[in-house]
DNA sequence: TATAAATTTGACAAATTATGTCAAAACACA
DNA sequence: TGTGTTTTGACATAATTTGTCAAATTTATA
């Protein structure tokens, strides 16, 4: 299980770029990048779209590990980590099935 | 599924007593309390356990409801809202799989 | 109904956290 | 050593959270 920064690492060396090219197409400091890249930053929403694009992947695949990764950097240092998880997968269960209604 | 505002506001009015005293208790605005109760508001960590003290109730329940709603609070308006919870909870598991050693 | 207590609302302020820049240090390597 | 790359940390700015306050609204009751 690769991290989102990980991910984002192995795109760009397997394209051989060095983060100022990738920065500048995000439009931020290289030391962002670099940052994320380690897991020291988490990316914007924006800028985990704009990856996707840049790198030709999923956006989704992307977006949903950018997504529990912020899920995990809120539970973490917490006990009851995983119960609070649960509960709100059955609370986003509950509130999608009236959704359709 | 009573959400965390409710409980409190059913744990608050059991006792029959106004925003004011609790509030106080609390040390913030009853203004507060009173967006807490009706889910304008998230109450902090401490707040919670605060709460949990003054009514009597474990501490562990009202954090798991506190801690979850701002989880759904998190992924809300994301189409991969339940995947990104369920790949975070493969990752904390991981995590204190790992700790555990 | 009148009025007093309780609650709710919204504008605003203060505190905290997130996001970013910059420059210097550390690293890789020809 | 010299050049390009990456990492780090101090600091600035922006955004979000948390709170106060006072007025408006609602609720209870004399």
């Amino acid at each position: 299980m690769d991290s989102l920064g990980n991910t984002i690492r192995k795109l760009r060396e397997d394209k051989e770029l060095p983060l100022r090219t990738v920065a500048a197409f995000l439009d931020i400091d290289q030391a962002i990048l670099s940052k994320i890249e380690r897991g020291h930053r988490n990316p914007t929403r924006e800028q985990v779209v704009k990856l996707a694009a840049y790198f030709k992947v999923k956006e989704n695949d992307l977006l949903v590990a950018w997504l529990s990764d912020k899920l995990l950097y809120e539970v973490e240092d917490e006990d009851m980590a995983l119960k609070a998880l649960q509960v709100a997968e059955e609370k986003v269960k509950y509130i999608t099935k009236n959704k359709k209604k």
